[in-house]
DNA sequence: CCAAAAGTGTTCACGGTACACCCATGC
DNA sequence: GCATGGGTGTACCGTGAACACTTTTGG
């Protein structure tokens, strides 16, 4: 492409080039929610897209998801995992590009991630009403989503989208958001406490023209002991 | 990019390799087997290893996958599946790779894979009884291994490792491989034959001294049909 | 007739689901 | 005292698990 510049990196045979993007899933105003970052350059220069970028030679593939969370957001990011990696040929146009996609929850999505880089702005967009995306990112998000969805049924990481200590009610409601259906009450209450991997804390919800919630906390010692005896975690 | 010059692609930054390697599972001699070559060349020349090799420009990563599956066996491959991007730094000693790797069933694993290209040999290793691999690539088995162990139970793809004609017997004792333990007889046949999703034939097994069985054939439409349902397939 | 695998039902325990009312608090 | 969400128990049903004997064939 830049036929001017010195060849600084020189191969025998062509590479493509590889990415990391990070599908951000956060919690606001009752909703679920993905950052996004608005494009300040081309290729799709004005366009909403996944954070991500080039990886590092000296850096592994998390390192890299890390960095890229870091820099766009300044939020400790809690739970990141791989998501699936996107290589056609015609998904960037700029040449041949490789993206290994991440997919991370961090709590509160109210903080205000402003943009850097080349990116022009950073929002929270509920995943429900999405802009058009750039590159093929919105299948990324979709694959994500849909992960989301299935893991969050067996794996304890919904937890991971809220503050460290939580109503049930905030908890089913979370569920109810990511999963799109309601759930009863009484049950979702039997079940999640049956499993004694929550602590009842002496504290309760402040705030609000009604009776207060008890607070809770994931016990994750508990619930790594209990996996140790082939517990399994399931909503 | 194809500047004449004797280093023939140079890129502004540097960039990693990508590859592909495949775990490849298949059935014999009432074992779970997977396909491993022997390395012509160094790097760990003489070492075991998974078929793989790296990507064209003008070829998907899927793509790549099933070339690299066709080159090193000629078999009808049933299914292929993205396992996980592996990209440690240090995992090639020629450098920074990206290795995105498949997993794939295949029917009778007793064909003969012959080595060609950089392999010296082809072979099906029980996943008991494995040699040293070669890079990383006892990790990528490990983790093919523990998908497929997750996997089987709820998606029907135990099938993929069977002719296409199979009895009940054979079934279960593909599930009993995989999963490491034994089954109830009876529950097993309750459960399967109650899904609907298997054809009983009008055939019977031929051979062996004992009450021939009759044959199924997995209904994948029906299947199909039924998980737009919303029907859930579990072992 | 013997060996070897095929084939077949019932019982019980547990977990999922459906369902409605009183309680504590702030205003 | 009223509005708002917090908190609680029971009955039914369906599914998973345990369990043993008869049938069919080839040799």
């Amino acid at each position: 492409m830049s036929k001017e510049t010195k060849a600084k990196y020189s191969y025998d045979f062509p590479r493509a080039s590889v990415t990391v993007d990070c599908v951000l899933f956060g919690l606001s105003e009752d909703k679920l929610k993905v950052l996004l970052i608005q494009r300040a350059h081309d290729p799709f220069a004005g366009k909403w897209a996944l954070p991500g970028g080039f990886i590092e030679m000296e850096e592994s593939l998390e390192a890299s998801a890390l960095r890229e969370l870091e820099e766009e957001t300044g939020l400790s990011k809690i739970y990141l995992e791989q998501l699936y990696t996107f290589g056609d040929c015609g998904r960037d146009p700029r040449g041949r590009t490789i993206s290994v996609a991440y997919f991370a929850l961090v709590q509160a999505a109210e903080h205000h991630a402003k943009g850097a880089d080349d990116a022009s702005a950073a929002e929270w967009f509920p995943v429900d009403k999405l802009p058009k995306l750039a590159f093929d990112h919105a299948k990324i998000l979709d694959c994500a989503l849909t992960r989301l969805r299935a893991k969050v049924r067996y794996q304890p990481i919904g937890f991971e989208l809220l503050p460290r200590k939580f109503t049930l009610s905030q908890l089913q409601r979370l569920y109810e958001l990511i999963l799109g259906r309601e759930l009863d009450k009484r049950n979702f209450r039997k079940k999640i406490l049956g499993m004694s991997v929550l602590e009842e804390l002496d504290e309760v919800e402040a705030g609000g023209a009604r009776r207060p919630a008890k607070l809770y906390r994931f016990h994750r010692k508990q619930y790594d002991a209990l996996v140790k005896q082939g517990f399994h975690f399931e909503i």
